[in-house]
Parts: structure tokens; C-alpha cells; sequence
DNA sequence: GTAATAGTGTCTTTAAGACACTATTAC
DNA sequence: GTAATAGTGTCTTAAAGACACTATTAC
């Protein structure tokens, strides 16, 4: 057992579910891959190298693939039926990634649809322009469980806050709560929740250049130290 | 990208943290390490074979070096810092498996205890009689995210139940909680919850052998189809 | 003024916690 | 009978949902 080189390994890679929200629409940044090597739209990622950690594996994608820093991720989970890659064994680590939609622009992005409710359902589906994408490997899976873990932390974390600008309205994080439950909310109840977690401060500034009366803009309270 | 075998590849191991309660206390099942290799106390696990699923390397390590089967586990979370193994690069992906205390009979079993209350907290440490023992690799982290795994979904899943019997008392079920939480709770509301949520039914049947009043047993409501 | 969205007050319903109480068993 | 635990009823408190209402802005 010491001697790690015994028998043949399998390859690791880091895949990202860098996700985003648009006009109250979920999005994923996916890519779509060369005919010859495995077909399909796919999300981004990059193989694990022995002298790099995971969280440095995904900054390296992020950076080379799309070209972003600074963003939030989190692990989901790991994936590893022996036939998901076509090329060989290669058991994938996935990683949500959430960032504002301005930090996406000029991506490639897909809408995330699923069709069940709550958080027990299966795979998801990408759509761009209204036309189905085919997902390569297990994408349809994993981003069912992307979906799934969003839904999960989204009213005890902060996970909502990550995918908007530093300053918001009250009406834009309804939006993405809207968004990645796939059902609308009721108003007051929505903002007495949001106001009462006390996860958020008035900043005193409005939104401009909208039509008709300017919300107040809020932003992230800092994390408390007990 | 399509050569899989252009760079050296890290190994890829699956630990287990196989979970009872014992006494109104939350026990680990742990392995106490040779000396020559990493000493400490560990997780047992095993590497990831390149034709084995990583559900299939759970199940081998479960037979193998525990000798229990048909027992429910689910995925923690994958490790991955770079020098977390002193050996070589091991990547480790965590299963959480649950057991009824009865099947773990005869096992080396530790005491799990962490100094902090909910879901946000480090570390936790294992004792074996009274005192403590030193756990190898990042194994004090895991077991730490491991409690908070469980704290998490303690409520709304059906883990609880998995590491109880086939038919158990409320009271059981309390202790299980209680062990957990790392907190007492009070019987009529918790009495209350448990049948409200409809996971479980009474068996019509009672505990024996107990001085005072046996207690009705209950058992696990089948999972529903809608 | 109108249209449209921002934001508030209050009532109802539901779940959670506190606590006193009754019931059944071994001895 | 006593001791100990099983199990219930009810009051109080806090949160969630429903809904009507007022406020502010662009035009």
C-alpha cells in the first residue's frame, strides 16, 4: 500500500458550473467541443497536475478557460462512473462557480432549465436561443445537481448575494431567488426574510436610470466574528 | 487535452467515515495505522481502481477492511491539498457511510467531539477510553465537516434513521439527535416533528426487556412515488 | 394628472418551544 | 404502593404567507 505507483491511476480533472443570472433567467457558461475529441457543449475545466491543490486547479481554469478572477466557487462533488469520458477513466471534480452576470459578458452562456420542483429531480437541460444543447459526459447530471445544491443553500447562505453586483436592489435578489427556484415569491414576506437574516445593509444610495420610482440599494453586511 | 497520459497523474483514494451512536454518544470507526507508513489513527479506506467506480471502491473497502455490507453511504466531499498525504500525492474522496451500532460489533470505535455548536465550526477530535487520540493526514478536518454534514441534514433527510434498527422508540431516535446536535432536546415538541413529518409509522409492537414501561416501536415509512 | 414600481402595516395561519399533566410498566 | 419512563394536551411565542394599502418616481 506505501508504494503508490502499484497499479495504473485513473486521471482527475476540475469542471466548473460557473453560473450566472439574466433577466431572471439561470445561466451556465458552457463550452462547445471540438467535433473530433468528445462532442457536445461541456463545462469548462482542466486536469489536476500532481504539484497543484484543487482550489488552485480551479483558479487556473478560470483564468486561462474563461478569463476571470476574484469570483466565488465552492466544491459540489465528485464524479466517477468509469464510462462518463469516452477517452479514458477520468473522474471529475466539480465546482460551483457564481459571479455577477457584468463578469460574464461577451461568454458563452446557456440557459438551465429543469422540470421538476424542489430539490428531488434528475438531470437538466441548457437551451441558447430557444434550441437545445446536447451535453457531453454527465453534464446533464451534474448540473441537475447543480440546481439541487443551489436551491438547498440559497435561503441560509449567501450564495444569492455572490451572483449580483456589490450594490442591489431588494427587487434583484427576488429575481435570482425566482430564478433558481423556478417559482415566483410574494414581496413583503421575500423582504421581511431577507431584512430580518440581517445578512444585508441600505447603503442610502438608489438605483438610476431606470424608469419610474428607484429602489434603495443594499449590500452585503460583512461576516460577524463571535 | 485528448492524451490523457501526458502528465503524472495523483493517486485517488476513497475514505470512509462510517458513523454510529453508541450510548447517546457519536462514534467513528477508525484504523490505527503501522508505524512505518503514516502513523496515527485514520479512516479506513483504499485507493480508486482504474475499472472500479468509486461506489464499487466503497463497497470493496466496506467488505474488505470492515467486513459489513448493504449498510447506506453517501459522498462527503473530495480533499485535495498537496501535501495532505506525506506518501504522495492522494487525492481522497470522503463517503459518509451510517450504521446501526449492532453491525459494528467487535469493531475499534472512537468517540467523535467537536468544541463548537451548529454548522459552523473546525476540527473535531476522537477519544478511545477517556483518551484522545491523534488522527493522521487532514482526517480532524474531515471528521469535522463530517459532523457538520450530518448537523445539516439531520432534519429534512432520512439519515437519522440509518443508523438506527430496523424498528426503534422515539426515545432512540432522540438519543440519535441529541448525539448529533451535540445538544438536549424536549420530548413533546421533538416527539411532535417526527410524526408531523410522516417519515415514520408506529409497528403496533413494544420494546421488551427494558425496567419501566416499554415504548412503542416504530420503523421507516417507505419511501412515496408521486 | 397617469402608470408603474417601491415599500409598509396588519391579519391569519402554521410551526416551534415550554410546561404541566396522565398512562403504563417493573418491582 | 413507589420509581421511572412513555406519551398527551394546552398555552405561548415566533415565523411565514396573504393581501390591502401608502409612497415616490418618470412622463
Amino acid at each position: 500500500m506505501s508504494n503508490l505507483e502499484k497499479y495504473a491511476k485513473p486521471s482527475v480533472a476540475v469542471d466548473l458550473a460557473i453560473m450566472t443570472v439574466v433577466d431572471g433567467q439561470l445561466k451556465v457558461l458552457l463550452v462547445d467541443r471540438p467535433e473530433d475529441d468528445v462532442p457536445g457543449w461541456a463545462m469548462p475545466g482542466g486536469f489536476v497536475q500532481v504539484d497543484q491543490s484543487l482550489e488552485q486547479t480551479v483558479e487556473r481554469v478560470l483564468a486561462e478557460k474563461v478569463g476571470v478572477q476574484n469570483i466565488h466557487f465552492e466544491q459540489l462533488a465528485s464524479y466517477g462512473k468509469i464510462d462518463r469520458d469516452p477517452r479514458g477513466r477520468v473522474i471529475s471534480i466539480v465546482y460551483l462557480a457564481l459571479c455577477p452576470a457584468a463578469a460574464l459578458s461577451g461568454q458563452s452562456l446557456a440557459t438551465l432549465c429543469v422540470d421538476w420542483e424542489g430539490e428531488t429531480g434528475g438531470s437538466a437541460q441548457v437551451f441558447q436561443n430557444g434550441q437545445a444543447l446536447t451535453l457531453a459526459f454527465d453534464h446533464a447530471d451534474v448540473l441537475g445537481d447543480v440546481v439541487k445544491r443551489l436551491r438547498g443553500k440559497l435561503d441560509y447562505s449567501r450564495i444569492g448575494y455572490a451572483l449580483l453586483p456589490d450594490k442591489f436592489t431588494l427587487r434583484e435578489v427576488q429575481e435570482v431567488h425566482e430564478a433558481i427556484l423556478g417559482k415566483e415569491l410574494r414581496k413583503p414576506p421575500f423582504r421581511r426574510k431577507l431584512l430580518d437574516r440581517g445578512m444585508i445593509i441600505p447603503t442610502g444610495e438608489f438605483e438610476t436610470g431606470g424608469a419610474y420610482r428607484p429602489a434603495e440599494l443594499y449590500q452585503e453586511k460583512p461576516e460577524e466574528k463571535d
